[in-house]
Parts: C-alpha cells; sequence; structure tokens
DNA sequence: ACGGGCCTTTGATTTTGATCAAGTCGCCGC
DNA sequence: GCGGCGACTTGATCAAAATCAAAGGCCCGT
C-alpha cells in the first residue's frame, strides 16, 4: 500500500520519517515512537515485514530468538504447555505491542498468530544497539514490561477466583477493549480465538466455555452469530458479569 | 546490627559504602548494586529501615505510594481483591527484591508483610532522580520487572491448568528454591504462608489445601512438623509431582 | 493448669466444571 | 447438490474441589 502526505499522523513529526514507517501504527503507542528520524531510518533499513496466518509459530518455548518484532495488526496469542501436553495461554498481543524478550536468548513460551496478523521484525543486535544510544528505548520497553506484568496479575485473579462464567465475560471484555487499536472499545466484533484458544486462555474446557456463551446469550449479556461475531448490548452489564467493579 | 569490615562482602568495591549499606544483600541480587558509592552514599542518606509485623500492610490497593523499598528479609504478598472478597495472592517477594512500581503513582495491589520483614525504603523523588541520572538503575528496574514477568506467567500456568495436587506441590517448590536468598534450594523450611494464604495463592480452599498437603505427607513427598515446618527429601520427586519437567 | 481463640485437620455433602458421547452447523471441494 | 471434515453445541454422567460442619491442636494470657 502506497501512503502519501495527507494520511501522515500529525501527532508526531513526520519529516525525514522512512516511507514504511510514517503510517505504521506502532510509532504512536509502540516502541518506535522514542527514536530520532535518525534512529528510525536505522531500524527501518534492517526491519522487515512478515505476514502470518493464524495457528503459525513465531517462536517456540524454547528456541533462541534472534529477531524482536512489533504487531502492526492482529492477535497473538503467547502460551505456555505442559509435558503431558496441557496448556495455557498467558497472554494476548494486540497492535501495537512489542514482541519478544529483551537481555535473553531463550525464549520461555511459544507465540503464535491467532488471526492473520502483520508484524515489523528487528535484528536483535539493531535494537540492542539502539537501546544502548537512546535510553527512551529501554524506558518504553520497559514500561511495556510494567503493563504486561498487570495484565498478567489481573489474569491471575481471573483464572483463581472467578466462576466459568465470570471468565468467559471477562475475556469477551478484553477483546472489547483490545480488538480496536484505534477506538478503545468495540461494542461488535469477531473473536480472533477458537473456542478451543479461549478455553487455553480462561483455563477451562471448550465445553464449559461453549455453554456459558450460550448462557450468557440467553441472558442478553451478548448476541451472537456465526459462532464467531460477538456483539455486546451494555459494556457495563458485561463488566458487572465479569466481576470488575 | 554493628558491622564490622571482616564482615562486608568482598565481590563487590566497599571503599565509601555507606555503614548501613555494606552488609546489606540487596546490593548484590538488589538494585542497588548498580550504583556508584556517591549514589549509594546519596539514596542511604534519605532510606529508612523499617520492620514489618506478618499480617501488616505495606501499600493497599488504589493507595498512592510515594516510596519504593528493597526487602531486606522476610517475604510479601502481593494481593489483588475483588469487589465481593475473593482474593488471590498474585506474586509473592523475597529478599532482594525490589518493592514498588516505578513511573505510576497508583497502587493496582496491596502488598502485605506474610512473616516479619525487614524493608529498607526509598522516596519516590529520589529514586525517580537517580534513574535519570544512572540508566544502570532502569536497566535493573526493568530486568526485575521481566523477572516478575515471567513468574507470573509461570503462575498462570499453574493456576489455569494443574490439579491442586500439583499446585500445592508448586508452592512448596516456588518456596524451597526462594526462601534462603543466600543458598538456592532448602530441603527444610518454615512455610512463610499460612494454610489460608496458601488457598489464596493457588486459587483454592484451605480445607483443600490442607487435605493435600495431608496426602503429599502421607505419600513420603513431604515430612512435617509444627504443621508450619516441611522437609523435602526428594526435590526432584517434588519437582515432578509439581509437574515441573 | 485452665480456658479461649485461632489455625488446622478431617468428615459428609453439594456443586461446578470435566469428561464422555452424540449431534449440528458451516464451509469447502467435488 | 452432496459428502465430509473441522469447529461448535448440547446432553448425560462423573470427579474434583467447594461448601458445610465439627473436632483437634497449639499458643497465650491469666
Amino acid at each position: 500500500m502506497q501512503i502519501v502526505n495527507e494520511h501522515r499522523r500529525k501527532d508526531i513529526h513526520n519529516s525525514d520519517i522512512p516511507t514504511v514507517c510514517a503510517a505504521c501504527e506502532a510509532r504512536h503507542g509502540g516502541v518506535c515512537g522514542t527514536l530520532t528520524p535518525d534512529q528510525l531510518l536505522d531500524l527501518s533499513r534492517h526491519s522487515t515485514r512478515r505476514s502470518i496466518e493464524p495457528g503459525r509459530e513465531v517462536i517456540g518455548q524454547g528456541e533462541t530468538t534472534e529477531s524482536y518484532a512489533n504487531i502492526i495488526n492482529g492477535v497473538v496469542k503467547l502460551s505456555k504447555v505442559l509435558a503431558d501436553g496441557r496448556q495455557q495461554i498467558v497472554g494476548l498481543q494486540f497492535a501495537p505491542d512489542f514482541m519478544g524478550r529483551p537481555f535473553t536468548r531463550e525464549s520461555a513460551l511459544t507465540a503464535e498468530a491467532a488471526v492473520d496478523t502483520d508484524i515489523c521484525c528487528f535484528p536483535r543486535t539493531v535494537i540492542d544497539r539502539l537501546v544502548s544510544e537512546a535510553p527512551g528505548l529501554e524506558h518504553r520497553l520497559h514500561e511495556q514490561a510494567l503493563k504486561e506484568l498487570d495484565e498478567a496479575r489481573d489474569w491471575m485473579l481471573t483464572l483463581g477466583r472467578k466462576t466459568a462464567r465470570e471468565k468467559v465475560a471477562s475475556f469477551l471484555y478484553i477483546i472489547a477493549t483490545h480488538i480496536d487499536p484505534e477506538k478503545g472499545t468495540a461494542r461488535e466484533f469477531d473473536l480472533p480465538l477458537s473456542r478451543a484458544d479461549i478455553a487455553d486462555y480462561l483455563g477451562l474446557t471448550i465445553e464449559t466455555v461453549s455453554r456459558q456463551i450460550t448462557k450468557l446469550r440467553k441472558d442478553n449479556v451478548i448476541r451472537i452469530e456465526n459462532s464467531r461475531h460477538v456483539s455486546v448490548p451494555s459494556l457495563d452489564r458485561l463488566m458487572h458479569v465479569a466481576g470488575i467493579d
């Protein structure tokens, strides 16, 4: 897609911005926003865009990574598995999240696209060099880590203490509030995860997830078509069912 | 306690180190290790030691914090509560962990001493200033955040996918490997948490925790006296029961 | 030593969600 | 249009953990 000046975002200084970066959302919420035009140019010269189809693994548990990436659009599942195959999704990442683990080579988890996803990949060496040159970049990565930590801890409360109904409602709420990186909350959306994925995210079985979704539909908390498309008449109601004060 | 030169650690340059810091473990695994003697002196002038008895709240969910702290010894529970009182412990912190949330005023969780605990408190303003002066400090805080994120995600797998027996064994394994900051793993230790706390950490009830501990004892995975003191004949066996490959 | 309170254990019963087992729906290729 | 396959739903039954209930044990002060 060719980007012309009129479409460029006005909230960041755009002169001398590499063409590929000019329209990229990752420069706003994402990590690239802290870089100077020079640094951005440097990074963009080494970065490559990739499209990933659903189910395709980006990085496997225990593998070594030689690159980081920004999510341009789509959804990525982060998961862990037990030796006997039990699986838990430990996080979802949306645009413009940064993926990859600074300061360590080996990944402790598997990252896999949940839907068609575009990412912008950077070689580890370039990011590591930029981190040492631009202190603002480490600060941004640090903030992203803290955000993920907060999300992980919120989800621990969901996993440990909520009922199946509350868990499913909590999941729907997360999706409603994250699926569209532009506006805050969507009252209608396609689920980026299959029932099996939702079960792995919530620590439930697919049957329980399905039953609870059916029950939420019968209680008019949500409306469903196609089993993937959900609309939420009242966000407040959903939050309440999810046990979020 | 008075510290004389002979007891000072040799692995860090000790000249001009403030007396209170000289014997402090937090300088090794902790965040102070990155500071120059000058910066350490600066920080130590504004820091205060506090002893906290079990059950005493250090910082409450939703309160604003004006200080950070290092744990000198003891154990701190980090927890979240739902509106109706259901509680989940989302993390345990041991010496020499850093407590407090950089870059945000409001705490999203409650921190409470689990046992008698000593902490070294720093005013927010001083740390924030040192972060801007010493890039190494932010790097260290970033690493601590990433460590906590890894731990949180590991625990999500435990909460979402393990059985009660595996959960209790996982908890005992965590304690065995963290209770003594000096040596790696203890094969005998006092539990820093009550049954109620363990239940809140594992997303179980106290009765289930008690029953599973009894069962692990009968299966000779652990030995118990006083209901607080535990010894572990075989760490490998415990790990296996905990579902850790 | 005695009593009271709290923490812990143990037992009986119930409930929630898992498991087992059929279906149904939608999509795609033929 | 038909058949088949994968994803989802629904139903029946089962099991794990929660809940309800009652002791025990331990510590502490009197």
